[in-house]
DNA sequence: CCAACGGTTGAACAATTATTCAACCGATAA
DNA sequence: TTATCGGTTGAATAATTGTTCAACCGTTGG
């Protein structure tokens, strides 16, 4: 029997409950929704954009005073935000020369809230 | 007057709205805190992990069926699974020379949820 | 018009991190 | 006891990513 062609290269060890891998591997989400999901998460894995999302909560504020607040450069507020606005996570209101940021939405607010339960016990 | 001492060096720019600093400043976690939930969202944030999470919910699985599940060595998906231990993600049973994972509790199925709902729309 | 300021951006650098590889441990079966 | 197999681990490598730096854009006020 052809070892190769059971095992692909990536995986040295044999199946030992087909049944049960063949089950699960009807269950699994599709690998696009597995990506999104990570990347999601992904976004909200860092304490600087954590920060920012809280800070931004309720009461819009521009750049300048997330900076001050956080005690970050103008830039790397910046950089942040704009990777919270390519996932849709924040908006934004132009304002004379200021830019002022706010949630894009309650959901986000609810999946932290959540976390913020489990980390807690 | 001393620029120096009111913005401190790591940021270039004036406080244009301190009130709302100072009462954003004490609407904010502490950073204990902030680095907690940012730490969990890391755990999540990446798609092997993700991957491995939706695998064990329900049916426990060894080690082994979870790489060939994946298409992973068992070393990779054991130094995630250590990972996700630490965090008291998922739970293990030995039994012989099988090691079986599952989650550790609903909270994280939970959050996992809220995420997908968030990411469908 | 032009200088000043808030904000953005790209490149470079530094730090973090996921996977590979090889060695190892423990339990099982011969 | 010894060989085998499932699983773990540490070090090394490769890839990803957050911050800094410098330059730039658009708006405002002199």
């Amino acid at each position: 029997m052809n070892l190769y062609e059971k095992n692909p290269p990536c995986c040295e060890c044999e199946e030992i409950h087909k049944e049960v891998i063949d089950k699960k591997r009807e269950e699994m989400p599709d690998e696009s929704t597995l990506y999104d999901l990570s990347d999601f998460f992904k976004i909200l894995g860092d304490s600087t954009r954590i920060s920012i999302l809280f800070a931004i909560d309720g009461e819009p504020m521009c750049v300048c005073d997330i900076a001050n607040l956080l005690g970050m450069t103008k830039s790397a507020v910046s950089h942040q935000l704009k990777i919270l606005r390519q996932s849709y996570l924040v908006t934004y209101r132009k304002s004379g020369k200021n830019v002022y940021y706010t949630l894009a939405d309650d959901h986000v607010r609810d999946i932290i809230e959540k976390a913020l339960d489990h980390i807690k016990e």
